[in-house]
This record gives structure tokens, C-alpha cells and sequence, in this order.
DNA sequence: TGGATGTATGGGAGCGCTCTTACAACGTTG
DNA sequence: CAACGTTGTAAGAGCGCTCCCATACATCCA
């Protein structure tokens, strides 16, 4: 098309008009006569006219996009398999495009990821950062926090720092998964547990053993697992080694739910007849596993879109105390408890 | 941390020089006496310095990040649910990460948020566009391609035009599922095709087919499915009451392969003994399905990297023809098949 | 009628950076 | 020793935009 694109000193030649004028025809356009107005856009059409955003961005200090911060501990870029990370993204992307605001992707999964990340911001190349971390011991959010980078987490920082963040009450669904099977006359009820150096890992266990407890049940047997599948499968095993008569199991995460429902079948052992098995999420595992799991639903899209609205409303009117938002848990019953 | 960023005025002032030798120092750092560098980086570091990449972007008419294009035709932001755009992602990201360029997601699923999609890179806000389109019929690379925005698609453009492509060799995909299922002494063949109207779909079923018939298969059931599980389980109905006696199901993606897979065991039929089936893709669901899925890889993430990398080269010297590269499938033998 | 108020426009500074140009200081050469 | 690079630095224009301020004119009430 154009090779070198018109500018709005362009459009103010052929328009007849300085500068100033169709920048408010542009943007918000008050104050201008609206014969003008006429006359500014049929020179804009004329020209092919489009705002230079970069420049528009030197002088408002804002972009328009913010940064999507993956800080994922582990290996690299294959989180985006993970089928947690596709729903933020998605409940992020829905929400931003309604306002006009873009996010740009970033995995914050080394130091020197990391400095990038905070670099990129402290540049102003994006308005604010999403920060999806699940490590508690995570330094980023501090350093962004410090940077002076508006933010919001998914899931509570580490140690209590003043940054907004959405989060779920993980006890509660622990607690839900416990009420379930207990309900369901399952007596040999053993868990496989997220990571316990995440957070919502030891929520979720927590608060099924706690809930265990209250029903009578003072040891849960448990394995730790890694959120993956491979690991999920690793922990079946390994529970089934430890008590060959368990009638009921509460696995952490979907992924890992269905690796322990492939396991027990190997086994011989019926889902849910020999033993139920409880995941959490609701994410797309829980329905191609065959049988359909049981699980606790996590809100992920709406606590993404959350995230975001927070984000923009901090970056609306800055400097208001950072704001928290706990979704609730919510059990899903399909076939498999 | 400062209240309002330092910049390389401030910078030029602490070290006594001029603007020039700090951004000097700050780049290409070519013929600035070594003694002054120190001093100017002790400068930088006193200062706290951060080149504003707005104002940098403004002047070099680079932004260091590119738009990924999501141009699902289909329903909204679901698409991160599959585990294609997942991998899309991982290996765009993990490429450009190593050359400090950064993805801005977009979603261009109506004409709305295509126009957009133009507007944003017209305006300069991304420096290109990775677009994953699969339908033919969408008139975004066109757009851009008339917008003189550098491009490069995920899949060979629905009508010939200069324009920059990575795509695979489908066909053969479609032969390679074909031979393996009658080498394996098949005879009741039936095939759950990709949605027609995306040209991927096309190839397969087309590969398939001939390799069948030249078999001496001249006809192979058929029934077209969505890339969805849903539309998968449905088409493998619609097959065993077509063809209740069949051997063999080709799924088009891993997706509609496990929902097959699922079908059958429902029926009473077991995998592979009574019948054999071959997904597409090697996608995560390959692996977790029961039994794992024979299927024909499709390199996502190299070729989305690959893709990348032609944007970047397409960027380094501009008005080269537009390359393509196609990859070829290859059998992944598991258990279903 | 005159000052006060309000509205529409233009002029121009300035956002923070890069990059060209000019120039000073230093060899190096025929 | 004049003429010529070579190298290191400063000065300043300019990227395209927004926004403040000045100006011009219309409108109003006392």
C-alpha cells in the first residue's frame, strides 16, 4: 500500500486544518466544529490515515498492552500443554480484547528470564504485569513490587506483600473432596497431593485432611506428586504399594486424577466400584477421562478475566490499596466418585 | 523505587557527557573511549537507569514483538483449550525468546477483531504478524499482505499469494495411516475426516484415500468430524451404524481419535484387537488415551518455530520472496494400532 | 458598553530516544 | 610540513504524537 504511512501533520496539510485539530477529531474529539470534523475525516480517509501508536505512547506513558508473566519453576516452554495455562490465557485474552488492550506473552522460567521480564516493564514496553506463579518462593513479584510495576497475581504471593491478587480457597475444595467420599462410604481414602512447595498444593491437602480428621480419619495415606501425569501415575503406585485395599482416591489436579484411574484399571480395579477417584479443576482431562471424572471445579477463566479487570483498575487510578478476589470451589459429581 | 525514570539526559548529566556517548554506550558502544564507557556505566548504575523502548521503537521504527494471530474461525477463546494452539504457542514463544522478541496474543474470530488485528499492526505496535489460520476462506492474510505487513502464516494460504508459510505434508500424513492400518491385515477401513473446509482436513483425507485405493480400497467410509472430541465421538457413531463391522478407524487429530477410541470401548470393542486406531498429530491426548494412540506426528513446535524464524529473517532484510517450508508427518506406532 | 465567560482553533513545546553532521584532537603519509 | 585520514565527542534535528497555552471570536449579564 503506502510506503511511507501518513501522519497527522498529513492529514492537518489536506485537511487544511493544524495538528491539534485532528488530533481531536482522532481521539475524543471535543470541542471541534463538526463541519471540521467532516472535513478532517474525509482527509483521513483520503490519506489511508492510521495513528501511530508508538509515538501516541511516548507521550500518554501508556501502551496498551500488558504482560501475560508465565513464571513457571519448571522445565520450559512446555507448560503451554498444560491445560491450566491455556484456560488463563484464554480468560485473559477474552477480557483484555473487550478493552482494547493486548497481551504479550512472556515465561518468566529462569533469572535471566526474569530480569527480562522486569526489564520489559520497567521500560515501559507494557502497562503492568499478569503474573501467573505458582512458587511461593517466586522472587518476581517482589521485583516487580519494587520495580514499581502495577501487578496482579494469580494465587497469593509467598509472604504477604501489597499486591493484588485473585486466588481460590483451595482448603474448601480440599474439605468438598473429603465430604464426597466420605458421603460415599469410602473408608480407605488416600490422596496424591500437588507439589508441596506450591501453595495451593498444600491448601488442597490441607484441607482435606483436616476435613479427613472431622470425619474420623486422622492419617490419609499420601503421595506426592508433580501435577503431571506421569507423576500422578508414579504416586498411584506408589499408594497402592502402601495400602493394596484403599477404596478411594483424591487426586490434587485432573492431570494426575486420570494417570491414577489408568493405573488402577492395570490393576484390575473398577472405577469408581473398587475405587473412586475425586480430581480437581474441571479442565478438559476430567472429561476425556473415561469414566468422566468427579472433580472440584476451578474457576480458571473467571479468575483470569478477574485478574485482569484488576489489573486495568489499578492502572485506571493508581496508588488504591491492591485488591484480592477468592473465588469459591465447587464440587463437580460425574462417574468417577 | 524512583518516582519518575531516569533518562539518558539524566544519565549524560551524572556522567559529564552527551547524550550521544550514553546511548553510545548503551548500543552499538563503537568508538567510545573505554575509560569514559566505565564512566558512563557507572553513570547508568548510580542512576538506575532504563532506556524507554517506547521512545527507542519510536525512532528505530522496530518494536521487538510480534502479533500471533489466532485466526480461529470457530468459537471464541476455547481455542487455547486445544492442544495444538498450546503447542503453536510453546514453540513460538521459546523461539523468539531467544531473540528478544516478545508475542502479543490475538484472537481474530470475527471481522471485528480482524480489522483490529489490522489496525494494530498498521499502527506499528508489532513489528509482524505469525498467523495461524486454518480456514481458507479467511481473508486476514490477504489484509495483511495488502497492509504490507510482514507476514508469515501456519499453513499454506487458502489461494496462492506472496506470502511466507510453514505447513506439513498432510497427504502424506493421510498415506502413512493409510499403509500402516493395511499392513497390519485391515480390511474394514473407515476414516472420521477433519472439518472439510479446512484445506489440513482436505490433504489428510485425500492422502489417506488414495493410498487406500491404491491399495485396492477404492472406497473408505467416511465421516466428518470438527477437530473436536464431540464431533469425533458423534462421527464414530454415525461409522458404526454405517459400518458395523469395521476394523479400522483414521481420526484426523488425536482429539476425535480418543473419543473414537472411547466409543468403541463403550461398544464392547476392544482396541486394537477388533479394531485398530490411528489419530493425527501426537498431541498430548495421544499419550494419555487408553490404549495410547498410534498416530502421525506433526511437529508443531518446530514448525511454529520455524515460522518464527522466517518472520525474523522476513524483518532482518525486508522484500525477500516469501519462503516456505513443509515438513513431513511421521508414523508414531503405540498400542492402538 | 464593557468585562467576564465560553468555544473553536492554531502554535509550539516536549515525550526519550537515535543518528547524522560537525568538529576537535590526534596520528600518518608523500 | 601540508594534506589527509581516523577516532572520539558534542550538538541538534527529528521520529509522530498529545496537550498546554495563546488567540480569536461569539455570547452573555450587569
Amino acid at each position: 500500500m503506502s510506503r511511507v504511512a501518513p501522519t497527522l501533520e498529513d492529514v492537518a496539510r489536506v485537511a487544511g486544518v493544524s495538528r491539534a485539530t485532528v488530533s481531536r477529531v482522532v481521539n475524543g474529539t471535543r470541542n471541534v466544529d463538526p463541519e471540521l470534523q467532516e472535513t478532517v475525516r474525509n482527509a483521513i480517509e483520503q490519506t489511508g490515515y492510521t495513528p501511530n501508536r508508538v509515538a501516541r505512547s511516548l507521550v500518554t506513558r501508556r501502551t496498551g498492552t500488558v504482560a501475560l508473566v508465565i513464571s513457571g519453576a519448571g522445565g520450559g516452554s512446555d507448560v503451554f500443554t498444560d491445560p491450566f495455562f491455556g484456560r488463563v490465557t484464554a480468560g485473559v485474552v477474552d477480557f483484555l480484547r473487550g478493552h482494547s488492550v493486548h497481551p504479550v506473552l512472556m515465561l518468566a522460567d529462569s533469572d535471566h528470564a526474569r530480569t527480562e521480564v522486569v526489564e520489559f516493564l520497567r521500560q515501559g514496553s507494557a502497562d503492568g504485569a499478569l503474573l501467573v506463579s505458582t512458587h511461593p518462593a517466586d522472587p518476581l513479584p517482589a521485583r516487580l513490587l519494587e520495580a514499581g510495576v502495577p501487578s496482579v497475581l494469580y494465587a497469593r504471593p509467598g509472604r504477604p506483600m501489597p499486591i493484588g491478587y485473585v486466588d481460590m480457597d483451595h482448603r474448601a475444595g480440599g474439605r468438598l473432596a473429603a465430604d464426597h467420599l466420605v458421603a460415599a462410604g469410602r473408608y480407605n481414602i488416600a490422596t496424591i497431593s500437588g507439589p508441596m512447595d506450591v501453595l495451593a498444593s498444600q491448601d488442597r491437602h490441607a484441607g482435606f485432611r483436616d476435613a479427613m480428621a472431622r470425619h474420623g480419619f486422622p492419617y490419609v495415606p499420601t503421595a506426592e506428586g508433580g501435577f503431571t501425569a506421569e507423576s500422578g501415575a508414579a504416586a498411584m503406585h506408589r499408594l497402592l504399594t502402601e495400602c493394596p485395599d484403599l477404596d478411594a482416591v483424591f487426586a490434587a489436579n485432573d492431570l494426575m486424577a486420570q494417570a491414577a484411574v489408568d493405573v488402577l484399571l492395570e490393576h484390575g480395579l473398577r472405577v469408581p466400584e473398587d475405587v473412586a477417584v475425586v480430581g480437581f479443576d474441571d479442565s478438559a482431562p476430567a472429561l476425556a477421562c473415561r469414566p468422566q471424572l468427579t472433580t472440584i471445579r476451578q474457576p480458571v477463566e473467571r479468575m483470569a478475566a478477574q485478574m485482569a479487570d484488576l489489573l486495568l483498575a489499578e492502572l485506571e487510578k493508581p496508588g488504591q490499596r491492591p485488591r484480592s478476589v477468592i473465588f469459591e470451589p465447587e464440587l463437580v459429581v460425574r462417574a468417577s466418585a
